[in-house]
RNA sequence: GCGAGGGUGGCUGAGCUAGGCCAAAAGCGGCGGGCUUAAGACCCGCUUCCGUAGGGAUUCGCGAGUUCAAAUCUCGUCCCUCGCACCA
């Protein structure tokens, strides 16, 4: 008997695995493509190493792929690695910078040796360094079962290939367009910079501004000063407007016209595609004390000076409405109070004071003038009050979500808010009297330090918000198996969420725009139906690059009608990607649903028929690392090497696939992987002790069957599971679940005798291929010492209807209540009994609990809305014992019984009631005395209640069928 | 703000979609016992409170409701986590 060694028996099977290309899969190994499973992962990003974190996702697959093997099914599990973009090109420029934090993290977190770093300085030089050295062979010691003909990454020109062949067909399908996007756009720099160049305001969003063209002649000229806001709708709530007296601001040429905005704000307009020549430089103070005309109104209203006006926000002039602005109630009352510091500026301050706010929508509890309720209510007096701004956010949003716009607002008038901006914003656009600009919600900083600006940038994009195709999608996702299922509203609200998508970037690896070779396919956007390369992929190989036109790729994926001369290589090919797809199921992360998954169906909706649309996505949470997020830069990750060395893979996978399911978070803990591994050290130690142990023979008693039945049980639930990929409930049911069987099994019989031999044996076997997906090595191991092949080989065990045994289990949960009733007794007397004495009720209890049996057996067979009610009916029950005059005699007594006897049924379904009706307590307990006389140390003596019971405690009268009395001294 | 998912006994975490067998699985931790030269290994039991008879009381964020019956259903409320775009 050897004890367990994970690393020995691991290589061994990794070898074996290796050399006999196990995973390799091709239609010819079973021709009826009915019975295949695809499955696909997102592939890795080698921009680092492979972590703990990264060892789930990928592990996840890998049973239901296992699972699916055994149960009959050609599977393939491909593998790639996706190297598009700048975060490769980024981790090299750091590394050859020789920046500390990155020089540590490949060091000291992915132990690169130091003579190997010079290898990682060109960006696929280190994506091969991480393939190779971290993914392929965590992923080879996990044991995953890929088909590792099929790798490639996204750099290679056969792949270029392909993606140059979905980008030129969407472009066909007028699902790409060239048009303005808003990005970041670094000012020092003068480029376009990404989340990941930012020293600040990462998290800062794009602010959609709305320019209201207020405007005001100037030397006989007609002058726009667009007030910027993000409320459109309050346009017929301005009172005044506001601007900096003190900053520098422009008259400038925009589109043709004269504009007055800050100097910032000519900057920033002429990034955002507007054509802006600055002609003139004058201080805001210019503009103080003129009167502008609102475009909608026709108002004319003055400029106040202000210094709460930020020049470098927008456009550095704003418009007031104190009705429903509570900081520009506050600035208002303000500038009326400094009648000064008007006359300073030439204003008089007797019109300022006649200055009253306009309200424009009406909401409940806030009176006539909102911000002054919202002002006054929180006794707010001056512009510096820090509760100004709680003020202000929560008018705002009450505002947005229930103020109903006032008669002025003709056709728009009583509705809310939240339901006509946009609309009310669209329409003023295109009437001239808006514009827009956008601007972000916080100051951006870029890693250069200089300013981070909005720009519109001449772009491609991917029509997302094209209804049809929108529509298109939504199928798939109706078709489509989503697990958990929660997750598929979230699919649908992404895609109609979903907006114009930028699919290109200036620089990084990957695929060039085939039609404008300056730009890359962007990552996002060449990771959408890759998954149909996989099919191809090894034996594309053998065609030359040059070869792969767009009608080779046309023939591939949609057959020879698609071309004039359809290539005959690719006719081939074709029928291997028709075996295979479509991807039943897809594993991939939660938070990828808004983006990346979406993207697929998407792709999928549009690329292909319906036939080979995705059949199924499976969603998966993140890993903690001893409660806390992994992080390589700190050096906070678990690397698979380690712990497999540490643990063994068998183990690693098991709690990775145990801790939680799937699509929960987990958090890996030492304590609790330790704590895996010793319980897969006793299962291998009595795994052992079966196999080479004697074989027994197929003498059954009566707790054999039990524990068989229970197998079929586990065998049931664990493939449900398996179904669903739920991991934790399949393995927890497998391994933890039954081990409590085998603990009371060992309890109430000699394991020594040839039939448990057997019993056991078979049990152990059925087990190993149930963990067979979860523990490969260990259960393939034990599997083969068993029987002689490899659990692996062997076929997913059924459910075997012969030996479910209803009866016998009731029995069994007889005499463990029995048991566990006597212990409590033991339990709370302090006393070690010498004799225990056990009391089955009376036969007219018996005769009571049939007609209780008899009466949900009746109620079933009427159809009812309230069966269980009218099983459990105690009136109906009492009727008919009473027809009985033996019974009736004993009065309260069987009313009492009665109670609860139906308080036992009830809850019990049909079956069980069933089998309690065919159950002969006294010999069920009878085959007991032995075992509960060993339990208890004491002579054990039964009885029936009456009958001449010896019965020195009086305690037989307490007996209930189905709760025997107990008496201990 | 918008969208999604949660709050269960010392911790992790089932159960809640089909209310009753739920004082509430399992693992970890803790306690006691056994095995052993010994052990972080293994085996058995206990681990809300009360109780010298298998029972009772109070629990599943908080408050209210529906019901014979609620961790499970409804409403309200507080709190937490995640995603929100050009970033893989």
């Amino acid at each position: 008997m050897s004890d367990y060694d994970p690393q020995e028996l691991e290589a061994r099977w990794r070898e074996r695995w290796a050399e006999t290309g196990r995973y390799e899969a091709d239609p010819a190994d079973a021709p009826d493509d009915e019975e295949t499973t695809f499955i696909t992962v997102p592939y890795p990003y080698p921009s680092g190493g492979m972590h703990i974190g990264h060892a789930r996702t990928y592990t996840v697959p890998d049973v239901y792929a296992r699972y699916r093997r055994q149960q009959g099914d050609n599977v393939l599990f491909p593998m790639g690695w996706h190297v598009t973009g700048t975060p490769i090109i980024g981790a090299v420029e750091r590394l050859k910078k020789g920046e500390e934090t990155q020089l540590s993290v490949l060091k000291d977190t992915y132990n690169v040796p130091e003579d190997t770093l010079e290898e990682l300085e060109t960006p696929m030089g280190f994506a091969r360094h991480f393939i190779e050295q971290h993914y392929k062979q965590g992923m080879k010691s996990l044991g995953l079962s890929v088909d590792w003909r099929r790798e490639f990454t996204t750099n290679d020109d056969r792949y270029s290939k392909f993606i140059t062949w979905q980008y030129e067909t969407l472009k066909d399908r007028g699902l790409l367009e060239k048009g303005l996007h808003p990005v970041k756009y670094c000012t020092n720099e003068r480029q376009p910079v990404t989340t990941h160049d930012l020293l600040e305001g990462e998290t800062a969003e794009y602010q959609e501004y709305t320019l209201v063209r207020f405007s005001f002649e100037r030397d006989g000229e007609t002058v726009v000063a667009p007030m910027a806001t993000l409320r459109p709708e309050t346009v017929h709530g301005v009172t005044n407007a506001y601007i900096d007296p003190d900053a520098e601001y422009v008259v400038a040429d925009v589109n043709g016209e004269s504009w007055f905005v800050s100097a910032e704000a000519a900057e920033k307009l002429r990034l955002q595609a507007y054509e802006v020549a600055v002609h003139e430089t004058v201080s805001g103070e210019e503009l103080v004390g003129a009167r502008v005309t609102n475009p909608i109104t026709d108002d004319e209203v003055l400029v106040l000076p202000a210094s709460f006006v930020d020049a470098d926000n927008a456009t550095g002039v704003v418009m007031s409405v104190p009705a429903h602005s509570p900081d520009d109630f506050v600035a208002l009352q303000e500038a009326k109070a400094d009648t000064e510091r008007l006359q300073q500026y030439g204003i008089d301050p007797a019109e300022v004071t006649a200055i009253d706010p306009i309200p424009i929508l009406e909401i409940e509890d806030y009176g006539e003038i909102p911000a002054q309720v919202a002002v006054e209510s929180r006794g707010i007096e001056s512009s510096d009050d820090p509760a100004l701004a709680e003020a202000t956010k929560e008018l705002y949003n009450t505002e947005f979500h229930s103020g109903a716009m006032l008669d002025m607002y003709g056709e728009y008038s009583g509705e809310i808010v939240e339901d006509i901006r946009d609309q009310f914003r669209d329409d003023y656009r295109d009437s001239g009297a808006f514009d827009t600009m956008y601007e972000f919600s916080e100051e951006v900083i870029c890693r250069c330090g200089g300013d981070v600006v909005v720009a519109e940038q001449d772009t491609w994009f991917l029509r997302y918000n094209d209804e049809a195709w929108k529509a298109k999608t939504k199928e798939v996702v109706d078709g489509m198996d989503a697990i958990p299922e929660n997750t598929r509203g979230e699919y649908d609200h992404t895609i109609d969420w979903l907006n114009e998508w930028p699919c290109i970037r200036n620089y990084g690896l990957g695929t060039r725009l085939p039609w404008d070779t300056d730009f890359v396919i962007e990552p996002l956007s060449d990771s959408t139906i890759y998954m149909s390369y996989y099919t191809v992929a090894h034996r594309l190989q053998d065609v030359p690059v040059d070869e792969l036109s767009r009608e080779f790729f046309d023939t591939l994926f949609y057959g020879a009608e698609a071309t004039d001369d359809p290539d005959e290589r690719a006719l081939e090919l074709r029928e291997e990607w028709d075996y295979w797809y479509p991807v039943n199921y897809r594993f991939s992360a939660n938070d990828l649903i808004s983006n990346h998954l979406t993207f697929y169906l998407f792709h999928h909706a549009e690329l292909f028929d319906q036939p080979n649309w995705p059949q199924g996505i499976v969603v998966m949470g993140m890993g903690l690392l001893e409660g806390e997020k992994m992080s390589s830069s700190k050096g906070h990750v678990v690397l698979p090497g380690t712990a497999i060395e540490k643990y063994g893979a068998d183990t690693v996978r098991f709690f990775l696939l145990n801790s939680a399911e799937p699509w929960q978070d987990y958090d890996w803990r030492d304590d609790q992987v330790e704590s895996v591994r010793n319980q897969l050290d006793r299962f291998w130690n009595r795994a052992q002790e079966l196999i080479n142990g004697p074989e027994g023979d197929e003498e059954l008693t009566h707790i054999d069957h039990w524990l068989l039945s229970k197998l079929q049980d586990t065998v049931e639930s664990v493939t449900e599971s398996m179904e669903t990929s739920e991991t934790r409930s399949a393995s927890q049911a497998a391994f933890y679940g039954f081990e409590e069987n085998l603990r009371w099994y060992r309890r109430r019989t000699d394991t020594e005798r040839p039939g448990a031999r057997w019993t056991l044996r078979k049990v152990l076997e059925t087990r190993l291929r149930l963990l067979a997906p979860f523990v490969p090595f260990m259960a393939n191991e034990l599997h083969e010492q068993l029987t002689g092949t490899a659990a692996e080989d062997a076929p997913w065990p059924d459910v075997d209807e012969s030996l479910i045994r209803p009866d016998v289990e009731l029995q069994e949960r007889q005499i463990e209540r029995l048991t566990d009733d006597v212990h409590d007794i033991v339990g709370v007397t302090e006393t070690d009994p010498d004799v225990v004495r056990v009391y089955v009720a009376a036969d007219w209890k018996r005769e009571v609990f049939d007609v209780v049996a008899r009466q949900r057996l009746a109620a079933r067979q009427t159809p009812s809305d309230d069966v269980a009610d009218a099983g459990d009916d105690v009136g109906a029950v009492m009727g008919r014992v009473m027809q009985n005059p033996d019974l009736r005699e004993k009065g309260n007594e069987v009313n009492q019984l009665v109670q609860d006897l139906v308080d036992v049924t009830r809850g019990q379904d049909d079956d069980s009631v069933d089998a309690m009706a065919e159950m002969d307590e006294y010999a069920t307990y009878e085959e007991t005395t032995e075992f509960l006389a060993r339990e208890f140390d004491a002579d054990v003596e039964l009885y029936v209640e009456g009958e001449d019971a010896y019965d020195p405690g009086d305690r037989a009268s307490a007996a209930v069928p189905f709760r025997p009395a107990i008496h201990i001294e």
